[in-house]
DNA sequence: GCCCACAAAACGAATGCTCATTATTTTTGG
DNA sequence: CCAAAAATAATGAGCATTCGTTTTGTGGGC
């Protein structure tokens, strides 16, 4: 019985997912044709078909990889034994190495993720995933006092989501944003939102409010 | 020549323009169709394509429409005596006393920015006016005293527009998200941001988070 | 105030096209 | 060699938009 054999299928099945990402952050979800996708992955219908069993299910798929790559990413963050240091690796990998096609389609999957339920369920998982992460992180480093924040650590993940979340929309949205500009103003309000305690952290906490920029 | 009279035109497109908003809201742009929203409407195709020469006309009929219910809100913001008291009227007009597709559709429109030139030219429009207005009012407060940022009114917008953004996001994806819990921390965020000096800001710096008032 | 003429407005069936998917045939790799 | 994989052609549903017709609102004349 001769099958393909797993490295080619996997390679193949990558090769449209590929395409598939490149279009869908193009034109969008909807307004991407399978045959689009098979132009731009260089196959026939018949030979994606063998590989997704529809568009649901290339969707599907892409959110799936999705995930995947965002718990790789975020898992050594857990790890990470200077926080601030891990966090700029992250960001860098999202806003400066990555292109900018895989910022687009984790909006794609986020908006689908509200009418789709299989994409939906991915999107959920991948985003408590990060939320639990990061909570976690947050109550380990109060627990060892390193930081005293005003707030709890779900609060503090919390709002932490949501400076992650306008960050990932504007960089992907609004052509003439400057991510590295703004990087490091936004890594002081976290600063200042966890207030490290004074030590071996990996910047000086700088006075009140002062030039810690400069 | 007998017109309809201005005010019952204008009623049937905003009825129109109404029904596309849910509609679009609720399964995006393209997997929409004009048969949806005319039934939604309670119109034929022939009467919408009365008041709206195509699909794309439609969204940008709907952008047109958030610009200036935008610009609207944000216009009296510049002329608030009490920025943090005006911010959390915004915030309560976004995100409590709106429905969900209101913020959805505006998430549409963000999204439909990048690959739809008028859209774009409308979203960034208001994207402008409102981190102008911002910067404009943050430059002025610094300016009078009232605050010590440790950035310049350009940062603190930029910085400023990117939690915008995330909680527009959040809130339109994240059913679970409780912004009404998280927009006191956020604000909490944004006054350390700001470092106002202490003296008739309308809420006491409070201590946990340092001693700005010092 | 009432009616009329008539163009605007609304209707809804029709059009032509594009789409996702499938059925049929050919090629290929194990 | 021969089933899996790929290519190509075909199918039928659904789409945006148009068109010929009917209905309706309105300003002018009484």
């Amino acid at each position: 019985m001769p099958r393909l054999k797993p490295d080619t299928q996997r390679a193949r099945r990558d090769n449209i997912l590929e395409a598939a990402e490149l279009c869908f952050a193009r034109a969008g979800f909807h307004a991407t044709s399978m045959q689009d996708i098979c132009r731009e992955a260089g196959v026939s219908p018949g030979a994606l078909y063998v590989y997704f069993s529809s568009k649901e299910d290339l969707i599907a798929g892409l959110a799936e990889r999705n995930r995947q790559e965002f718990q790789a990413r975020f898992a050594q963050l857990a790890e990470a034994t200077d926080f601030f240091a891990a966090l700029e690796g992250i960001g860098n990998a999202y806003f400066v190495e990555d292109e900018a096609h895989r910022r687009q389609i984790c909006l794609e999957i986020g908006l689908e993720s509200t009418r789709n339920a299989t994409v939906g369920e991915i999107h959920r998982s991948v985003d408590e995933f990060v939320a639990s992460n990061f909570e976690n992180l947050f109550q380990r480093m109060i627990d060892d006092g390193r930081i005293r924040p005003a707030h709890s650590a779900a609060a503090l993940a919390r709002v932490f989501m949501v400076i992650g979340d306008g960050l990932f929309w504007r960089s992907a949205v609004d052509r003439k944003f400057d991510v590295a500009k703004t990087i490091p103003d936004v890594v002081e309000v976290i600063r200042q939102l966890l207030n490290p305690v004074a030590d071996n952290m990996s910047r000086q906490p700088g006075k009140p409010l002062g030039e810690a920029a400069e």
